[in-house]
DNA sequence: TGGTTGACTAAGT
DNA sequence: CACTTAGCCAACC
């Protein structure tokens, strides 16, 4: 592989794919298993691109489990959906359960 | 080339 | 307990 013509968000990209179904990770998660821990900032920058992406963004949250770039997506439920979708439960832009939902690429990758 | 940005996180007030 | 500050760093302009 040629990682240098993958940019940092094109890795985030291909983490973000592999999210299993119905689970969820954290911003700081993927930063850390590209080996950038500090750089979880990044992370969500380059879901900025998501769009043109296919990425579930919706699946990645900030550490509490809260949905912070759901006003990003182009409706104000549509990130809340597509994770009830899941069965994933959200109350308040808040994961419920979330440590159970939680998917550590570091660990499960 | 260099300053600004931010879908984060941890620690402090 | 809610808000603020500071650190972080790759992409963007």
């Amino acid at each position: 592989m040629k990682p240098e013509t993958l940019s940092f968000f094109d890795k985030v990209y291909a983490v973000a794919r592999q999210i299993p179904f119905g689970r969820v990770t954290s911003y700081g998660a993927i930063a850390i298993y590209l080996g950038a821990a500090k750089s979880a900032r990044m992370v969500g920058y380059a879901m900025n691109g998501s769009h043109s992406k296919d990425v579930p963004a919706h699946r990645v949250v900030n550490r509490k489990g809260l949905l912070t770039g759901k006003y990003h997506f182009e409706g104000t439920n549509l990130m809340l959906q597509l994770l009830e979708n899941e069965g994933i439960e959200v109350i308040d832009n808040q994961i419920q359960n979330f440590e159970a939902k939680f998917w550590d690429p570091s660990k499960e990758l």
